[in-house]
DNA sequence: AACGATACGGACTGGCCACTCCGGTTGTCC
DNA sequence: GGACAACCGGAGTGGCCAGTCCGTATCGTT
């Protein structure tokens, strides 16, 4: 389906479009998907023109970004989930999934909408995640390490609050872990 | 400190000015910030010019928008305070906050931010709510029914955090419930 | 080394939106 | 009921920003 397909790129263009990619991630994280474009072109080394050669719009710039994020967090995800018995590889990738969101609140909220609006590409990679969670969840529920009655929608929008929470929290680490704990417990059953 | 000691407004402004507010509640709560000034004006039947001579900024009118939630917030809160014993009055007040910020992510995120860059009247009426907030926690967690090592900031996050779920399962009450019973769950001792 | 093809840069355009300004209207008080 | 203030409406202004266009530079190939 997904034809990666084309001619392969210059060398100095495959340059640009990947430090484009990297650069708008640091941006957009840090500061907000309202940074003008102009200004990660310039952080990148490159003109306007070249960021919308590579991005045809400002949406798709971000998509990519986002895209990207959702396959590390599915590949670590996936190799987390093969080491580990049930439980621990439950609690461990909503650890992680949390984590490899962290400052990066409106990334969630994507993975968030990915079931409800966003664009095609993103659709392909949420699922993927979306996937290997109930994957996960449903393992760990016939273990009895969580309660039977939650289904992927009830995680997800846990992942996405405690994320929320995470990011109120900021670097306090002590108290990040008890949010933990305390999702952690809730979800366990009674 | 805060003077309200301006000279009573005329009829007609008053009411102009209570529309504005409501339209801008409504509109800014079901579409979120980015709607433009002047469908507000229009909405609430006057022009921009009325609208930016009540509030000089539309960021003074977001700002106006959320004082009169929070405000809301936390007479209904003191009420549910009173009348109940300290686990009940908790655990209600927590429903409570939830479900009034209900379609509000980003008023959620005001009173997050509140404590770090908000401007002087979101400072004072979110201290109301985060005083009374503490005082629930204290008295919760002194009859055992929270866990005793949360603070103030873990609950402003769990509340927000919780919010964002809620916000993500939209119109499904069986789900929400199923939240709810997770993190109340979670809330408790051991 | 020379020549296409490919990619680059950044001035420019168009649209959107917060905010201003002032001629006209409406409330209020004697 | 008249006169003065207080208020209104909405066309207009300025700034910002996504996206385009084309002359110029760079790559890769023979």
């Amino acid at each position: 389906m997904s034809g990666t397909q084309e001619r392969p790129l210059r060398a100095d263009a495959a340059r640009n479009r990947a430090r484009l990619l990297d650069v708008a991630t640091e941006v957009f994280t840090t500061r907000g998907v309202g940074v003008p474009t102009e200004e990660i072109a310039r952080a990148a080394g490159v003109g306007v023109g070249t960021l919308f050669r590579h991005f045809p719009t400002k949406e798709a710039l971000l998509e990519a970004v986002m895209v990207r994020r959702l396959e590390a967090i599915a590949a670590r995800t996936a190799d987390l989930a093969a080491a580990s018995e049930p439980a621990e590889a439950f609690f461990g990738c909503f650890r992680l999934v949390i984590e490899q969101s962290a400052g990066k609140n409106e990334f969630t909220q994507a993975l968030a909408a990915a079931g409800v609006d966003a664009h095609a590409a993103l659709q392909e990679s949420s699922q993927a995640i979306r996937a290997q969670l109930a994957d996960l969840l449903a393992r760990a529920q016939q273990v009895g390490a969580v309660r039977a009655e939650l289904g992927l929608p009830e995680l997800v929008a846990l992942l996405v609050g405690t994320g929320a929470m995470m990011e109120l929290l900021g670097a306090d680490p002590a108290a990040r872990e008890r949010i933990f704990e305390v999702v952690f417990d809730g979800l366990r059953p009674h």
